[in-house]
DNA sequence: CCTACCTATTAGGTATACCTAAATCGTTGA
DNA sequence: TCAACGATTTAGGTATACCTAATAGGTAGG
């Protein structure tokens, strides 16, 4: 099967670096260096550095690529990216409310199974699930034509003033941390009560109308977003 | 990604190559030549030979190959097949069933998604339809251990006396002819009254209590599988 | 302003899964 | 028996997507 590429043309690997510069470039869309993508993808500098000649090269670029300066996507590779985030994040859903899977675990399996959906798979659990607008972590599903609300939460981790807040998204990449978070009730639209940080601290937070203070670890904190509760 | 290969070992090729080997192979299990792989799988004979040689070869082989003289399948190339024949049923029914695809459309969907999803996807969705013995096509799903019952039925293109007969299953690869069997009537499950065959006579039949004979293509008649009615 | 040092790219390889063209094998009919 | 023919295998390539090692580029501190 040399022709491992789906329906919609780009093959695995492509989709997954798309979503990778979609990502790491953020709404700004900055331009993502090739150390980064090594990283995130867990693939060899020169590696990415072959695979974004390739994409800049191609008769219809899905990104724009400057040596030395990094890459942004094209505007068809953002477009394939949104698509590719929509499949991931409606799979995750559809694991979650309909096949019952566990929180921790859709990420794993929707992350193989966006590429390789049809869009009648896509459309039919939208229509299933009633269109959601956001996954089970939180995280806003682009629209069929392509369109995301920016985020306007921020990480519990960079908060610094106390207060109280609403848990907008959790992380979705590391199992062990979700699951941990999901042990403590620290899931999406629950309130949470936050301590000022002093210097050196750590994170301290009651959930919901709990006494108990419960402390974070570094990793749950960098996995938490959360805005301000209304009032 | 070099490492395509999904939660169990194979690559979605190598699935492919056991699966065609055992429907190929028959209820007898009878050596399936390179010519009959290349032509299921329409990939060149010289690419069937490399690939049989390459899963002879392994440290734990997956099928017999003996030079010109076919393939079949070991015992860990068999469960490999049934495992993969069961994700492709059973993905088949859930389609059909949840998701409300049409009957034609489902097969080639789950040609592509049964090497990818997980044994807890697996789990979840055989629990979800009740642990079905069937799929929409007829067919026999293999048990999570890898058994599956023999296929008492027969071709309708293949029997020469007429009679009462029920409809057991059809094939599901042709999505044109498959969708021209339902259009007319000709399901799983439906009564079918065949006209004795006289030599060089097409197939022509009544479904169901209908008094109006319906004339089968050959594709269509090729793609029927029937046993006797009852009494 | 120039060198270290870190980042990024180039060069040269590997594995998988294909392909075409050129042997070679096996069987069968004269 | 044996030559011819079709089936099968061998030989030699391609494309994708990786890797390691070697080289070159950029920039910040002295
Ligand atoms: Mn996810
Ligand atoms: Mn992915
Ligand atoms: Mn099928
Ligand atoms: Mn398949």
């Amino acid at each position: 099967m040399s022709d491992r590429r789906r329906t919609n043309g780009n093959s695995e690997s492509v989709d997954n670096y798309l979503k990778a510069i979609l990502t790491l470039g953020g709404p700004a869309e900055t331009r993502v260096t090739s150390t980064a993508l090594a990283e995130r993808l867990e693939v060899a500098p020169a590696s990415i550095t072959n695979m974004l000649q390739k994409l800049a090269a191609a008769e219809k670029p899905l990104v724009e690529y400057e040596r030395h300066r990094g890459v942004r996507l094209s505007s068809a590779g953002k477009k394939r990216a949104l698509e590719v985030v929509r499949h991931h994040r409606l799979i995750e859903t559809f694991l979650y409310e309909v096949l019952d899977y566990p929180i921790e675990e859709v990420h794993e399996e929707a992350e193989r199974l966006e590429h390789f959906i049809s869009e009648r798979f896509e459309e039919r659990i939208a229509a299933k699930l009633g269109h959601p607008k956001i996954d089970p972590h939180g995280h806003f599903i682009p629209t069929m034509e392509g369109h995301m609300p920016l985020q306007a939460s921020v990480k519990l981790a960079e908060v610094v003033e106390g207060g109280t807040f609403v848990i907008d998204s959790v992380d979705d990449r590391d199992a062990r941390t979700l699951k941990q978070l999901e042990a403590n009730g620290i899931k999406v639209g629950a309130k949470l009560r936050l301590k000022p940080r002093t210097a050196t601290e750590g994170y301290s937070v009651n959930i919901g109308r709990s006494a108990k203070a419960l402390d974070l670890s570094r990793e749950m904190a960098g996995d938490i977003r959360i805005v301000p509760a209304q009032k």
